[in-house]
DNA sequence: CTGTATCCTTAAAGATACTG
DNA sequence: CAGTATCTTTAAGGATACAG
């Protein structure tokens, strides 16, 4: 992107995951992937990506061990390792998300285990059970530096002084 | 982007909702969101976002309706909707995909429940319990159009004969 | 404080041609 | 088939100044 922040320096996961992964294809190259996709040529057909664009693409995902590089040089296969397979339930919580209000409740492509059992759609969960939305809290954790640490303690208590 | 691909025409839920929320700053100003933040000069000093940027990245949410513009018109606040809070276990799944791989298991951010227990890990389940990610599977759904079920029945065929 | 209006920079995306 | 090498376009990101 142009001109742009390096969201890898926000202590913040999900800034930097997006630093990995947040680009407009290099999910939906991983959802090729967890598909079953895994010829240079295959991902091209699919998705409609300049080679190039391709290109760079499946070598920042190589270099960042969320794929692997195999069988022959001249045609090779590209396939998720388990760091990248670890991405699935974010994925697939963001198509449940699209299928209900991008996709209109129509889903073009579903989710199954290997019996075609639907998968249920992604919640939060404690160790009782599911956790609502409006009952997820944030706080600091162990990586948290005193910026985040500070920002996190100026909201909580400007929630006290009520703020609504 | 520069030049680029319309997204949402790609006949795949993830695809289209990266079309809305997949760019740099949208999840990051969802999650502020979600952490508490509601002032625009809020947004601003936790990102470090330019202000044009922030407020271009405002009105397409509340546009989208992830979010809703409320109170003075000279100093609103900013709120997710149900719309909005419905991206929460995507986003969670992405923060804990960087807590682990990407902050080394710190996690600068830590989600819980009101109590302050914590969230699980986001899986995948069926009716039954978890998934693992070797077994998930996909296949064409109600909204599937020709090239779709085409490209999937293609790969189906090609595993047949024995690709791996 | 919350924007809007410009301007500028830059690099991502794509097209094309070429190579092993 | 799987790339690499260029080239061009273009729009996103950012800085700054200004306005209500």
């Amino acid at each position: 992107m142009p001109g742009k922040t390096d969201l890898s320096e926000l202590n913040c996961s999900l800034a930097r995951t997006l630093a990995i992964v947040g680009d407009w294809w290099t999910l939906l190259i991983v959802r090729d992937a967890c598909i079953g996709v895994r010829r240079f040529g295959d991902f091209q057909d699919s998705l409609g990506i300049a080679k190039n664009i391709l290109a760079t693409r499946l070598q920042q995902l190589c270099a960042a061990g969320i794929m692997a590089r195999s069988g022959p040089e001249r045609r090779p296969l590209y396939q998720l390792t388990e760091k990248g397979r670890a991405l699935l339930p974010a994925m697939v919580a963001l198509m449940q998300w699209g299928d209900r209000f991008a996709s209109a409740n129509k889903p073009p492509v579903i989710v199954t285990d290997t019996s075609g059992r639907p998968i249920a759609p992604v919640t939060l969960r404690n160790n009782r059970g599911d956790v609502a939305s409006e009952d997820v809290r944030f706080a600091a954790g162990p990586g948290a530096n005193a910026r985040t640490r500070a920002f996190l303690d100026a909201l909580r208590t400007a929630e006290m002084k009520r703020d609504v």
